[in-house]
DNA sequence: GTCTATAGAATGATAGAC
DNA sequence: GTCTATCATTCTATAGAC
């Protein structure tokens, strides 16, 4: 158990109490950052969402910023994926509303990440920058690829595969990130218009607005 | 001039002076709380970044929350102006193209005032809120009428107007809000492709990506 | 592992000279 | 109108008792 330190981003082995308590950081720090980012956020302010003391949030993560890079990692992991499952071989229409199913999705059951990803991006993703350089990039690089493929076999029509990507983005993504204002302006409704924007956004992406003969 | 009182947001008469030193402020305190939101932005960083000391700064704005608000009600009514512009007479086609048109423009000519805008909404849009729930609903009311009647007319697919809408919003935003993304991505490519966005993304909401016959 | 206490820096806002 | 000086908080992080 030499190797035990107390450090946890160093620890190898870690009790059972260090897990549970790493989590209960994690979740808190996720809100807290994804509301007021880094700087705005208080070490303070997630202790207490946590149940814990300062000191002790600062015995598991040596520093803000360590924390910060913490919940960040996770929530990368999450926001991929998605896009890692779009298939070549598969159907295009099938592959589009299946991702647009699965973001749409995460957006509802991980509003709070995908509000914190938006956030360090548009502080100018000081954090994610070199990752958003290297693997996103490669795995956007791969899915432009599959889209041209689509596009020059006739199966989808001739678009800009890098616009529809980012158009993917925006539109699933708005529905977490843009969660208060529609909120605000749909009220009480909100919850069962929720339910329809996976179809609704594949239908419009798929069919478009132009009538269809 | 017993009515000139020293604190600019109760004068109805300013000097010249006031009048450049408040536009100084204004442009700093964007770029800050844009960056940074509202607790993260230091009154001290806003005036240095605009040129002045920070008491100087607070001369003209007694609090760090009344600059944000001064601040955030320019924001607003330019990120209005072009939903209030869609006639309700015109072509469909033609003023959805037009309206992306605008959306488009404004993310580039304004990117830090969408970031501004974006940042307030994912904070819960605790300023915001009173306005998004009264003036812009009222105003997205008016303008679902308007699409529902060219769904009615048969002018165009039978959409959620309300769908509509956010997609609209969300993916015009998404190269100013979501910048720092796109660049990381594109690489030196950014620039030239920023010009392509309003086609690419008109043709793909209007013809969806399915080939026509 | 968790706490209290506190160092040391940053922050919002004001007082008062000029 | 603009400055220096300063107050009162708040903040990150550490020391050290238990």
């Amino acid at each position: 158990m030499s190797d035990r330190t107390a450090r946890a981003t160093k620890t190898r082995k870690r009790t059972r109490i260090q897990v549970v308590n790493e989590e209960k950081i994690l979740e808190a720090a996720l809100e807290v950052f994804a509301r007021y980012g880094f700087k705005g956020a208080a070490v303070d302010q997630i202790a207490a969402a946590a149940g814990m003391s300062k000191p002790n949030l600062l015995y598991y993560f040596r520093s803000k910023k360590a924390l910060y890079i913490a919940v960040l990692r996770r929530t990368l992991e999450m926001w991929l994926q998605p896009l890692e499952d779009i298939a070549a071989e598969g159907d295009p229409e099938a592959e589009i509303r299946d991702y647009i199913a699965r973001k749409v999705a995460f957006s509802r059951s991980h509003a709070v990440e995908s509000r914190l990803f938006a956030m360090e991006i548009i502080q100018g993703a000081p954090i994610l920058k070199e990752v958003l350089e290297t693997r996103l990039r490669e795995l956007v690089e791969d899915k432009v690829r599959v889209i041209e493929a689509w596009v020059a076999a006739g199966k989808i029509a001739p678009v800009d595969p890098h616009h529809l990507i980012f158009t993917l983005w925006a539109s699933t993504q708005h529905y977490a990130d843009f969660d208060a204002q529609i909120r605000a302006l749909l009220g009480a409704g909100a919850e069962d218009f929720y339910l329809s924007a996976d179809d609704a956004l594949s239908d419009l992406l798929l069919k478009g607005l132009l009538p269809r003969p």
